[in-house]
DNA sequence: TTTTCTGCAAATGCTTTGCATGGGA
DNA sequence: TCCCATGCAAAGCATTTGCAGAAAA
């Protein structure tokens, strides 16, 4: 996992480089998503925020995650139902393990996908650009007790 | 590919065997999702069935592919912007590739899932229960020209 | 001072649901 | 005949968009 500090650095200098303003609600979204502590929900980070910052609207939140998958800085995990979740401490494509109770989401260590993803290129003839992995199942904690 | 004749047959006992109707309507969408040509999302099924059934319901799609869903028949392949497609040929999870450009869903070999998802339950200590894997690329088609 | 951003509310688009009619078995 | 299924329209929901005022730089 990186560390969350660079992360945000990272995000800051990327949206001065691309000549977007650095607002307070912007700054906020951009700390909790360079955490992403269980990868969090829209929902999740607007209330987080709205702790803070009282007036502060969903559509902000929804702009700047647009903004920052744009800019290659969020990893969207999209699912039909719209529970959606997102990821800016790895924003590149890795697996997920997602506890279908409690709904929390880890990153497992997983190397075989690149060879996979040759196999798959050269099987299909598709140029292959990005993946998504996610297993689901129930986590340890919801398996030993209902918590 | 399993023989779409022989799925048919599959979702027709399935449906009978749960106490289930079969209509006109639903045993159309049966057809065309045991057939899955191109993992057909409900736009296209009902476009095609709407020629012999004109006053056919969109709701009508949508509920019998609740239905199989819930009987096991059909796979859902759900995407965030709602393209839903769905695979009545092979209801199984399984791995897919998706051209960004046509969105042609083709069903590639591969075999090493297996180990890769014990590798994870061992690794996170989740009971894996289900698994969505997912390549985004260009077709070959799309590829060498307009078409 | 200029341009972008935010907040609010209205608009979207897919999917689900309520209800009355119609049609399998 | 008895229910389940269908069709239509309205309702739901997450997300997007238009606009006017607020605030970075």
């Amino acid at each position: 996992m990186a560390d969350p500090k660079e992360r945000v650095q990272s995000i800051i200098q990327k949206l001065k480089g691309s000549g977007h303003k650095i607002t307070p609600q912007r700054l906020a979204i951009a700390k909790i998503l360079a955490d992403s502590k269980g990868h969090p929900s829209v929902e999740a980070i607007y209330d987080q925020i709205s702790g803070d910052f009282p007036t502060m609207s969903l559509a902000t939140v929804y702009r700047n995650i647009l903004l920052l998958k744009s800019l290659g800085e969020v990893l969207e995990l999209g699912f039909p139902d719209g529970s959606n979740r997102y990821d800016g401490n790895r924003p590149i494509p890795h697996p997920h393990v997602i506890c279908i109770q409690c709904g929390k989401i880890v990153d497992p260590d997983l190397e075989s996908l690149e060879e996979m993803k040759a196999e798959v290129a050269n099987d299909t003839r598709f140029t292959i650009l990005a993946h998504r992995l996610d297993f689901f199942g129930i986590c340890h904690q919801c398996q030993a007790g209902e918590k």
